[in-house]
DNA sequence: ATGAAAGCGCTAACAG
DNA sequence: CTGTTAGCGCTTTCAT
């Protein structure tokens, strides 16, 4: 592997020092520095095709311009979208994005902040959302700023940034109501999950207080094969409900399959509401009545509150809400006449 | 921010020099200093909580063991699983992925490669196929090894890791055929993409030598709207065929939309067929007929091969052409009677 | 087996 | 406006 190019050689080739090359080439300091050396700096620089070494001024600036962005697993639709939202916002503030794909499991994650830590990010998104993590706490004694998205962590007093589970919810629910369906289920996510936990007690608060019937039952994990072996179950059972409502369209991705494998027509039979509106839901069959989250809005609020802590050093906890729709499509309808 | 430990601060509580920490907390080097002393260090650092500075590190040891993703858009879903087999490979090895999202926009793809450099990975996987990319010649010059995956960029002998393009639109062909579709058009990708190239190309030679007509249309965009706009303008032309090989299922989405729109049964009255299978491929209405493309496979070969580069300083570019299948499902049927 | 010292490439005081 | 100098945190000879 070639040297690469450094300031000293740039330095040389433009016949001055280092310290002028440097300031030459920062923007920030540009103007302290004669027009014309500037230039001859600037053109030795190109003819030479050097690269700043970003590591070397971090070191020496004790900052590292990255923020860490930790995610459970970058398969799953609702993840893309956010890292979109974060990295439109800090791209043209001069953040860069190092993401960490944790797969969901607990050591990965661990290793994930981990190494994160080890290159010195100047601070976490983090949309892992355990409610126990070994890791946060000693995060937390450190100092370095986190912004916990989408999901909140039980233990740590973070600021958080989400959508509005329990309006989403109750337009879910009302919605329902208003077909007509009395009798339903929750196919919550595991109770792990800050967010499993807040849409299943909502569907049972709002359920109760329209006089609806609601079971819920409990996925395992947040995956469409946990949907359809979860409605599996419930189907054998031949309890009477009209409508699913699951707590992640991935788990209700698993109902409608399940649904037409036991050949019961959706929405004819079964209703069936996702949460979360991830890519994609509009083209299942039939296309996914769901609660819309504005995911890369969450990126993107993240990313903003996160650079508010960094620049003013402001550590109070806050959450954010952002709002959430309703969008109705092809996989609701009246409950069934009987 | 409160100040991170550092290996001085360490040696201080264990009563040692700084070099004899480093040895002590350096896996390869531990065996060197006395067991007794290892021990004292390693619990020193572990109750201030120190956390090595690994651009400190790779200032010193001119290596970074990063590796530098570049990708088009990972908000297209053939990404992330390719992106999760390079993840899965690299770190085992020590290696980490820092992974850059361009946008599609040359500009943003110019100065992805461009932050990349100035964290000085230590090699490169590159995802994004450009025909002609200003950046890539003078990566090429500065010796930075590169892997290029799933699509090649013409100016620049690296080497390649994709899918076999040609046995997939032979398969796809000879599916059409045997159905009894003798009339087809070729929805290409732009043709600044060596895949879309070549995809197109093949179905003209495949067709033409089972004496099928293959009309070719481009679009200009790999997305579902550009696949329903050209759809849209072929169906308005009122010409006769019965099937549509899209070079992308993004662009099939598109197709499907289209079809439905116009009320047009698939495969009833038009087949489609796509090239990758994406993820949820398998869930549009009707599901989708397409080539599957190992992308996971793609993502962990791309990685072997740039590690082996890295380690045998074997520059001499090559091939890896990694096989593909046809997944028949439900968009493809019989040509219609008429 | 451990300490001393140099230096990776850069920026930031401080002089001049 | 430019040069000198020091030092960020770490690894790695070279001594001891």
């Amino acid at each position: 592997m070639p040297r690469q190019v450094t300031l000293a050689e740039v330095a040389k080739l433009a016949g001055v020092h280092v310290a002028t090359v440097s300031r030459a080439l920062n923007p920030a300091t540009r103007s302290i520095v004669n027009e014309k050396t500037a230039r001859r700096v600037e053109s030795a620089a190109k003819s030479l095709g050097y690269v700043p070494n970003i590591t070397a001024r971090s070191l020496r600036t004790q900052t590292t311009m990255t923020v860490g962005v930790v995610i459970p697993d970058l398969t799953n639709p609702i993840f893309p979208p956010m890292i979109r939202g974060i990295e439109n916002y800090l791209a043209p503030r001069g953040y860069t994005a190092l993401l960490s794909d944790s797969d969901g499991k607990d050591a990965l994650e661990r290793s994930a902040i981990q190494s994160l830590s080890e290159r010195r990010v100047d601070g976490f998104i983090i949309a892992t959302g355990l409610e126990k993590h070994p890791l946060l706490p000693q995060l937390y004694e450190s100092g370095v700023p986190v912004v916990l998205a989408n999901r909140a962590a039980g233990e740590v007093p973070y600021p958080l940034v989400t959508g509005n589970d329990e309006a989403g919810i109750e337009a879910a629910v009302s919605h329902l109501y208003d077909l007509g369906h009395r009798s339903v289920v929750h196919l919550a996510g595991p109770q792990s999950f800050s967010t499993s936990q807040i849409r299943a007690k909502t569907m049972a608060r709002v359920c109760d207080s329209l006089g609806m019937v609601c079971r819920v039952v409990e996925a395992t994990a947040l995956t469409s094969e946990q949907g359809e072996a979860v409605t599996d179950a419930l189907l054998s059972e031949k309890q009477s409900f009209s409508a699913i409502q699951a707590s992640t369209d991935l788990l209700a991705l698993g109902v409608l399959r399940s649904l037409r494998r036991h050949g019961l027509s959706c929405p004819g039979d079964m209703s069936v509401v996702g949460f979360n509106d991830m890519p994609f839901a509009e083209e299942f069959s039939p296309g996914l009545t769901t609660v819309r989250v504005p995911l890369e809005d969450i990126g993107s609020e993240s990313a903003r509150q996160l650079l508010r802590i960094l620049s003013e050093q402001d550590s109070s906890p806050f959450v954010v809400t952002l709002p959430v729709s309703l969008v109705v499509r092809a996989s609701t309808g009246p409950v069934p006449s009987q």
